[in-house]
DNA sequence: ACTGTGACGGGGC
DNA sequence: CGCCCCGCCACAG
């Protein structure tokens, strides 16, 4: 159940980094399932850090005060913000073997 | 079976 | 940077 693999996924993020819909899927193994990301956030289970995964190029995008909650747990695991925006260039976390362009 | 919806992403203007 | 549109996919009516 690709539910399960996501879910593995979130969990490799460590403390201070985070991800982004989309990486979390690929990181899976499922690319561009971002909106499969969000449904197992959606219904996840208690202790999951999901708030470790945001919207591409760092912005929160969960809606009013579970957003402002998402953002003060981060700021409390030491992530930094750029305005609305996480510093991605510091705090994104990359899954291994995920990101390949060029060898 | 069909349609609307969403904590999405990328591309075009 | 904002706005729109399209592709994606699982779920609730």
């Amino acid at each position: 159940m690709t539910l399960a693999e996501f879910r593995r996924a979130v969990w490799k993020i460590p403390r201070g980094k985070v991800s982004t819909y989309g990486e979390v899927a690929r990181g899976a193994g499922f690319p561009g399932a971002a909106r499969q990301v969000v449904w197992a956030l959606r219904n996840a289970p208690g202790g999951l850090p999901w708030h470790r995964v945001v919207g591409a190029g760092g912005r929160i995008r969960l809606p009013g005060q579970s957003g402002l909650e998402q953002r003060i747990r981060l700021q409390s695991e030491g992530v930094t913000f750029e305005g609305d925006r996480i510093n991605m260039g510091a705090h994104e976390y990359r899954y291994r073997q995920a990101r390949r362009k060029s060898v």
